[in-house]
DNA sequence: TTTATGCATGGTCAATTGGCCAAATAAGCA
DNA sequence: TGCTTATTTGGCCAATTGACCATGCATAAA
């Protein structure tokens, strides 16, 4: 087992996946993320199906630009947002079997 | 597209599916996650790799455990720790394809 | 049965986060 | 040009986080 390193490439690296992660960590970014997944989508469109401040939804959207995980674009009046990597989506087929195994235990102790 | 609900069974899923994202985005506790990918560890072990105060590695801890990330079992006067379900951490390969994109991005911009 | 070891917990404090409001900016339209 | 719409930004505040220290607790060893 190697030392986490305080500095350096290697703490760079795992610094930038945890911060994706933690971008993703929150429900309405998740959200987001997860509509994104079906094809872009205006800030306007987004904000239609979330009870948030306007203000608060673009703030979202930039720590998920911050994280590389969306990238936008802006067309006319409207700014688009995309996934960057599509795939960071597919993860929650095992994200949710952690959910499940959770679930399962608690079903276990009222058994 | 449906509306982020505020509460209820959906609203509950998506809760439970950032907070295991949000506990595995911090650097320590994915440095934590990915060393258990290789098999199970007691504190000490990890402890001695980790530059930090003992209570705040065991804090790290409780987080993953809380997530459903990881299980604990005592054994004797140690506690190992290791992945509830371990595909949580193949997820990695498409985490660093967004870092990577990044990064390229950087490139350009130099070029 | 005292002592030492391994780990968890409670307290404290500075830093970060997430929310809202108000104001700034940018782009199309009258 | 001035107006309106779409989005971002800055300020502010309460809540959460992450780090440390000191303490508590269980287990094994002496």
């Amino acid at each position: 087992m190697k030392k986490l390193p305080p500095t350096g490439k290697d703490r760079a690296l795992i610094e930038a996946k945890a911060a994706v992660l933690k971008a993703l960590g929150h429900p309405t970014r998740l959200w987001m993320a997860e509509q994104l997944a079906e094809g872009e989508k205006c800030v306007c469109e987004l904000a239609e199906f979330i009870d948030a401040d306007f203000s608060t939804i673009s703030k979202h959207l930039a720590v998920l630009r911050q994280a590389g995980v969306v990238v936008d674009e802006k067309r006319g009046k409207q700014v688009y947002y995309r996934l960057k990597v599509p795939c960071i989506i597919n993860y929650m087929s095992c994200v949710e079997s952690v959910i499940r195994a959770g679930a399962e235990e608690q079903v276990k102790m009222l058994a």
